[in-house]
DNA sequence: CTAATTTTGCTAACAGTGTTAGGTAAAACA
DNA sequence: TGTTTTACCTAACACTGTTAGCAAAATTAG
């Protein structure tokens, strides 16, 4: 019986139809342009029928939000794979978050917009924990190394994401040209020194 | 001939009520409810009147985030006053941004959201001129007083900002509980010793 | 092979949004 | 008092997300 089969694997491609429509327009035009009708009528397909596949808009933003997340986890996993010195892998994973957001700037819109953000972090909260643990355990390998007992590994945690985040969402919306990539490696420089202190 | 400088007060003050009412509306249900019709509803007139006073909804905005601008200029100003020492006028005026986000959160999403910072920055250069004066001129003066000679105060200008940018929007998107003041006082420290070295 | 049932997809609408064209009544001026 | 300007409103346009209800097609059961 394998129609159902085929049925079944109908529906995925135009869920996978609907998807990469919707990329399409948001590469071209941006997030705010998407609109379900837009994804209707490119697909050839009634508006009612993307409902069939997703609940709400929201939920197509969503499934963008995990997939940007997962290609974000995977490149910082390369990153920190390439070396063994931890504070070489803090750099290189900054390095690969710099070139991600770079490099996807949609997705890390979309990741961390004032839109989504907040509904999307709860709600990943294993992937958060992926961050934390590849983030984490270098930070907490320099403190021990260097004998930094009064230094929390947590808010450590917190300050390298923030400095990473705030530079690139700086340079998002006011891309200033000075606030190049010299601006991360000055500041993480900077972080790392204060973790050896 | 009073008369129309009646009429100009008068105008004005419904202009105020927009701003006033708007105002109210996004304290209560925030930005994304605010709409023109629920302006017009509740200043009693009709959604025409509040296009003789502002070209679109984008210039309320801009009017709500010119506001915040000036309100944090002077918060900052207030904060590098309270002393004289260079390291301890970036710890107050940190001190003071932080505060500034967190008792105005509408503001600060208005201002550094996804939606306007983009086209509100440019247009804010004088604005920005200030924050950069403000924040530049004591790196400098760590920087000559420590003989640091290397370092571009402008980088780390951008890197100040964007250790403070990054922490607080990552604390309004995902209010972890622990993403508190410390990480930022722990983060402005590793940076005012990064410039002293 | 026919009849019942599920699935598929559509039209059309609802309730919103920002924005504007065009007309009317009131106020100010000559 | 007549003319012109101003103030204001109704009604519409072109969108948005979302859903109810119906018709046709495909699948299953008898």
């Amino acid at each position: 019986m394998g129609i159902t089969e085929r049925r079944i694997r109908q529906k995925e491609e135009v869920r996978h139809r609907i998807l990469e429509t919707a990329w399409q327009i948001v590469r071209e035009e941006g997030w705010q342009a998407l609109s379900i009708r837009k994804i209707a009528d490119a697909i050839e397909y009634s508006v009612p029928v993307v409902y069939d596949h997703f609940e709400n808009k929201e939920a197509i933003l969503e499934d963008f939000s995990r997939q940007g997340f997962e290609l974000l986890v995977k490149k910082l996993q390369a990153a920190k794979k390439k070396s063994d010195d931890p504070a070489t892998q803090l750099k290189h994973m900054a390095d690969a978050y710099w070139q991600f957001a770079m490099h996807n700037r949609e997705y890390y819109q979309l990741m961390y917009g004032l839109g989504m953000a907040c509904c999307e972090m709860q709600k990943c909260a294993p992937k958060e924990q992926i961050f934390t643990d590849l983030v984490m355990e270098p930070i907490q390998r320099i403190l021990d190394k260097h004998g930094n007992k009064e230094a929390s590994p947590c808010i450590k945690y917190h300050t390298y994401w923030s400095v990473m985040h705030g530079l690139i969402s700086i340079k998002m919306v006011a891309d200033s040209g000075e606030l190049n990539k010299m601006v991360l490696d000055d500041a993480i420089a900077g972080f790392i020194k204060n973790l050896e202190k």
